[in-house]
DNA sequence: TTCCATGTTCCGCA
DNA sequence: TTGCGGAACATGGA
């Protein structure tokens, strides 16, 4: 599964929806090497015996709010292959080698932080503002108060292709590889396209493509389903059918990634 | 066995 | 200066 801003935002949702207002019981940690800016013992003392009491996401990032007390939050990023399973405590899943933070509720209930590659990060930061600002991310993409303005502000002046600022955490936040491909495909821009290319229209398009996508994406992951066959996702391979116009999707590299698209419907500006 | 992979960060280069 | 390409990180899957 791929830990872009959908996934991370249907994770929040259901950890607002069945994690807040238990107390936590158990604390496990078992970071393996894996990036913790936080030490074990102060981690476990922060939410030992708290509850969580609101979870948040900027960007790819999931802030989950400790207690009542203010500036305690846990910071969570799922790097490349991150997750987080809720579960009854008395289930073991698949693989709990790849557990790097297990939170066990009271009423039988537990959070688990799964991580294999190890590529996610663990911490804890005394607000989500101050992290974002801090880090230096972006507004996040679906915040209220970014809308059409704050994506035509996030392009201007911006001279490379449109595939790397969609990525750029710095310029907008929550959007990685594959939703970068998902939008580009569905407002029919090819990846490459220059964004001084790209026209006001365009550009409107893009944002209310962009939107769209990432608001059903992250509805859809809540509910566990998959995404609409007429996506790129689902057919994001080389050689595979255009489930839009019957093309060839084809893979190049742009921007430094793997991007997919079909040249066949779209335009390079 | 080799190559590739959703994320981020660093470096060198144009 | 900006942005790109490539490497690195740690693993697993094809």
């Amino acid at each position: 599964m791929m830990p872009e801003l959908p996934e991370v935002e249907a994770a929040r949702r259901t950890l607002e929806r069945e994690g807040m207002n238990r107390t936590v019981e158990t604390v496990s940690v078992a970071p393996d090497g894996m990036t913790m800016d936080v030490s074990e013992s102060t981690l476990r003392s922060a939410l030992l015996g708290h509850r969580m009491t609101g979870a948040r996401r900027h960007g790819k990032h999931l802030f989950v709010r400790s207690g009542e007390e203010r500036g305690r939050w846990l910071r969570l990023h799922f790097g490349m292959t991150g997750e987080l399973v809720l579960r009854r405590s008395d289930e073991d899943g698949d693989d709990p080698e790849h557990d790097r933070l297990r939170l066990d509720l009271e009423g039988s209930r537990s959070v688990v932080f799964r991580c294999p590659r190890k590529l996610g990060e663990i911490g804890l930061v005394s607000s989500p503002e101050a992290f974002a600002e801090e880090k230096g991310l972006g507004p996040d993409v679906l915040s209220g108060d970014f809308g059409l303005r704050g994506f035509r502000n996030a392009l201007d002046g911006r001279r490379g292709t449109v595939k790397s600022a969609l990525m750029d955490q710095g310029l907008m936040a929550g959007i990685g590889n594959e939703y970068s491909d998902e939008i580009l495909f569905q407002a029919e821009i090819h990846p490459a396209t220059k964004v001084k290319a790209l026209s006001e229209d365009a550009v409107g398009d893009l944002w209310r493509v962009a939107r769209r996508v990432l608001e059903k994406a992250a509805d859809v992951r809540t509910e566990k389903d998959t995404v609409p066959g007429s996506w790129l996702l689902v057919h994001r391979e080389e050689g595979a059918e255009c489930p839009r116009c019957g093309g060839t999707i084809r893979k190049r590299k742009i921007a430094g990634r793997s991007a997919y698209l079909c040249p066949d419907h779209q335009e390079k500006g």
